[in-house]
Formats: C-alpha cells, structure tokens, sequence
DNA sequence: TGTACATCAGTGAACGCGCGTTCACTGATGTAC
DNA sequence: TGTACATCAGTGAACGCGCGTTCACTGATGTAC
C-alpha cells in the first residue's frame, strides 16, 4: 500500500492540520494520536511514518497555526489606512468570533500557559509566532525611538493574548465582552 | 483508622496545597490523583472521602492558589506609598521570581489557556481571582471616571496575564527579561 | 462517667479505559538495469 | 521501454503504563444511652 510522494505530502498535510486544529481545541495534552488520524481518514499505526513523536506533531502544528493567524494580521495591518494598522490589530485579534473560535486562532492565547511547560520545539515555533507579532504591531508604531516602539509592541502582543486568555477563561459574557473591548481602547491607548 | 475531625480537616487542606502546587507547576491534566495523594503522605484511594471529583479538588485548590496570590498584592499595594500603587502590583506581579516559580504563583497565568476549557467551578474560582485583582488595580486608579477605570483595570490585569505567561513560554530569556520589563512599562502607562 | 455500637478516614486491590509507541505485514510506488 | 526488485505508506494487533474511580475491609473516633 505505499503512496505516491504527492499523497504523501498531502497525508503529512492533512494530519497537520487536523492537529492545528484539534490541540487548539482541545490541548495538546486533550487529544490523543488515536484521534488526530480518525479525524485524518486514517489508522493510528501509521503516525510514524511522519513524526518523530507526538511533541514533533506538536511543534509542526504550531508553527502552522501560527502561520496561519500571524499571516492574516499583518495582511490586515499592512491594508489599514495610514496611522490605524494597531487599531486593526487590535480589532482582528480581540473580537467575540476569536474567542469563540479558538480552532482557529492564535495558539498563544488558546495553549500558551500549557506550551509553557512544554517541549522545546514547540516553545520554539510558539516563540517565533510571538515575534512575528510583535513585528507587525512594532511597525505601526511609528515616531517613537526604535527601542520604546520594541518595548511596547511586545507589551501590547502580550496584552492580546492576555485578554483573549481571560475572555474566554472567565464564566460571564458580559465581563468577557467588557474584557475585549477594554483590550481594544486600552492597548492601542499606550500599554 | 477513623480520623479525628481535627485530623480529617487537616488532612484535606494538605491535599488542597499539594494539588494547589503541582496543578501550578504541571497543570491539571498534568497531575494524576495517586501522584497527588503520594506527595500528601497518603495512597490514592482515601482521596473519594474528601473530594467528589478531581474537578472539584482542581476548583478548591485553584480558589486556595488565587486567594493567596490575591491577598498578597492586595496587602502590598495597601501598603505602597500614595499614588505608586499600581506600579507596586505590576513589580509585585511582572518580575523574574514570580516567571520562575510557577508553583506558589499566579493560577492564572499557570494554567489560564487549560482551565479555559475546564470544568464550570474551576472558571468561577478562576473569574472570582480575577476579578479580585481587576479590584485591587482599579482601586490605584483615581482620578478617573468610575467605568473608565474599571475597564483600565480589566486591561491591566489580562495584560499582566499575558506577560507573564508570555515570559515563560518564549524560549529565549533575554526576551523574556524584555517582556517583563515592558510589561511594567507600558501597562503602567495607560494599557 | 462508662459502655455498646455506628460512623467513616484511610488502605490497597481492582475496574475499564485510553495513552504513546512498536511491529509484522501488505501491496502499490519508485528505482536500477 | 520493460522487467525485477527494493522501498515504504498505511493497517491493525499488541506493548506496558497510568489514568479516574470504586469497593471491601480495618480499626479508631464519635455518639447514644
């Protein structure tokens, strides 16, 4: 039964992304490799055939679903009008459809506290996502010194994914909704 | 081998803390019962006599964590000089001893993404932790408009959430470093 | 206050279950001639 | 271009292990008289 190098690819593709999906649900620890290949049309036995481990899975998951969402933001940012790209920001990251999608969204707020007890690979890719963040807001941060503007856009990425973080762990809508609008005045504001 | 009340009562706070320190330090999926009876100097199978479920230990022991984290940066910003409040709790909260000792820590940035997802009574202790600080940072704020301030404090509090978590999950401790100082910072400023 | 008995904290074995990982096997693909 | 064979993607059973939870049992504590 081997499969051609295109099905190959597609198959490691496939199994990448039911894991970006699926650990952004669930955890990394919350699903098992059993799992991931169901939800990928296939037998768990094969899982080797692609990863090292269930942490390389992990890492490679990451790094995708981050390219994924810094993507997306820096696409936006790059189109705001002139002088509103951190208000874009701002708004694609800390809205109601974000913190109700987290399979679809930024890991960092989805399994930050948890990659932080975990594997270097996956603290690796979660790092680099960071600071492709932190990059894009650092460029809408314009006249102020270079290492102030640094300083605050790392302040403000981290912000983010604070919020998003309490919005969805908090048990009350309207306090989360009063959480990711106060995130959207008060970190463009200066923090 | 009944137990005194005295005893009994004893012995379930010690379980409480043990679970309160490795919950911190591993997360919640991450600690499995017997484990935790082990390091309370019991074996596992007593454990139904105190807790219903393990989700109802995680709720109290996350309530145990977050009141001791609360209480303490209450006390300290009490105790700040008129009008350094704020930048008491952001030193008390945002610094090197606290990113590296998770287990006596902040609840919830050890294990803000997982509890998330988790159990309803862990999201009320968590919420009700949070809040607690969102009070405290309000009340350094004045010289505002009352619902201005409070969206401030819920800002500042997701944002020391998020760097702090962001502190420990970067692999890199020059950045690290970076973010906690910014975090000081810039969230003292207006975010 | 002293006695008889019910309560229950803690023990340790056991429950069924899912975990990450390994392996012998199958058979289509890729390669060497 | 055609043939023989090595490679290897995917299957499904199995590995040892730890998980949360239950339970029969022990014996000291608490309680009722």
């Amino acid at each position: 039964m081997r499969r051609s190098k295109e099905e190959t690819a597609e198959t490691r593709r496939r199994i990448i992304e039911t894991a970006a999906r699926e650990f952004r649900t669930h955890g990394i620890a919350g699903v098992g490799i059993a799992e991931l290949m169901a939800r990928s049309d296939l037998t768990h036995g094969g899982f080797y055939r692609h990863f090292a481990s269930k942490d390389a899975l992990a890492a490679e998951a990451c790094r995708e679903a981050l390219g994924e969402t810094t993507g997306q933001i820096a696409a936006a940012a790059d189109k705001a009008p002139e002088g509103r790209g951190l208000e874009t920001v701002l708004r694609r990251y800390l809205n109601k459809l974000h913190r109700d999608t987290p399979e679809k969204g930024c890991s960092l707020a989805a399994i930050g506290s948890e990659a932080a007890r975990g594997d270097g690979d996956v603290r690796a890719a979660m790092t680099e996502g960071y600071l492709s963040l932190v990059a894009t807001v650092r460029r809408q941060l314009t006249g102020l010194p270079s290492a102030e503007a640094e300083d605050r856009a790392l302040a403000i990425v981290a912000g983010m994914v604070g919020c998003l973080t309490m919005a969805r762990l908090v048990d009350d809508e309207d306090l989360s909704n009063r959480i990711l609008r106060a995130g959207r005045q008060h970190l463009a504001g200066g923090g």
